[in-house]
DNA sequence: TTCTCTGCAAATAATTTGCACCCAT
DNA sequence: ATGGGTGCAAATTATTTGCAGAGAA
C-alpha cells in the first residue's frame, strides 16, 4: 500500500504540528476547516489512523474520553490536568523510571506510558479565586 | 446525597470483587445478569460510576477504548496486553518511579498512572506458533 | 491510467439520560 | 413517606465504514 500525500494529508499533519500536540481528532478538524472547509471529520480520523500506523504521528490514550495525537516522536510523558483537560509533556530522564523486567508476569515489555495527573498552574489561580468569593 | 445499598449495587460490587478488577461495564454486565436476568446496562453504567466517586472502586483510564473498573483500591500500576489485550496488576515499589516535583511547569500533582505495555506469555506461545506454520 | 483518498451519509460502539415506577431507609 | 435507584427506550458522543467520484503518482 502505497502513501499518497494529499492537500488534506499535508494540512493535518501540518496543523497538528503547528499546535504542539495532543489535539482530539475533532479539534484538529476544527483548526484544519478553517483553511479547507470542506474536509470532512471521517479523513481527520481516517489520516490520524494512518499517520500514527506509519510513525509519523503517536497516538495517546490517556485520560478523557477521546484520543489525542501528538505530532512530537521522542519519548517523553505526560501531566494531565484533572480540571481543564490540558495535557503538557513532560521531560523525565528515563532512569528515573526504572521498569520491572522480572516481576512483569512473564510479560516482553515493549514500551511504558506515564501519566501524571495534577492541577495547572491556571486552575489553581481559578481555584483560589472561587474560595475567596 | 444519600447512598443506599441495593441489591443490584451490591450485586455488582460482588462480582468486580470476584473477577479481581479490569472489567469494562458490558463484561460486568453479562456476569450480574446471570444472577440477575432482568438488571440493566444503563445500572451498571450508573453504579459504576457512582462507585468510583466514592471511591469504594477505581475507574481505570487505560489503553482500550472502554474503561475499566478496579475493585483494589491500593496504589498498583497496570500491564497491558498489546496483542489479546488483557491487563493484569504490576507491583512496583513506589521509589521506583520518582515525580518530577521541579519541572512540573507548576502543577499541583495529585497522582501519577504508569502503564507497561508488553505481550503476555500466552500470547507470545501464540506468536511463535504461528511463525512456525 | 491506476489505485489511494475524499466527502457524504449511514452504521456502530460506548455511554448517558428522561421518565415513570420501585424500594431501601 | 421520601427521595435515591431501576428498567426501558431514546439520545448523545466518538469513531468507523460503504460507496461513488476525485486526484496524486
Amino acid at each position: 500500500m502505497q502513501l499518497r500525500m494529499t492537500n488534506q494529508r499535508e494540512m493535518i499533519l501540518r496543523e497538528l504540528k503547528k499546535s504542539k500536540g495532543h489535539l482530539t481528532a475533532d479539534e484538529l478538524y476544527e483548526r484544519v476547516k478553517k483553511f479547507m472547509p470542506r474536509i470532512s471529520l471521517a479523513t481527520v480520523y481516517r489520516n490520524l489512523e494512518i499517520l500514527s500506523d506509519v510513525n509519523m504521528i503517536r497516538k495517546l490514550e490517556i485520560s478523557g474520553r477521546q484520543k489525542r495525537f501528538d505530532s512530537e516522536l521522542e519519548d517523553h510523558d505526560h501531566i494531565y490536568c484533572v480540571e481543564c483537560h490540558r495535557i503538557e509533556n513532560l521531560e523525565i530522564s528515563k532512569n528515573q523510571v526504572e521498569l520491572p523486567v522480572e516481576d512483569a508476569h512473564g510479560y516482553t515489555i515493549t514500551g511504558r506510558r506515564l501519566e501524571v495527573t495534577g492541577v495547572c498552574p491556571r486552575c489553581q489561580k481559578k481555584i483560589a479565586k472561587t474560595k475567596k468569593q
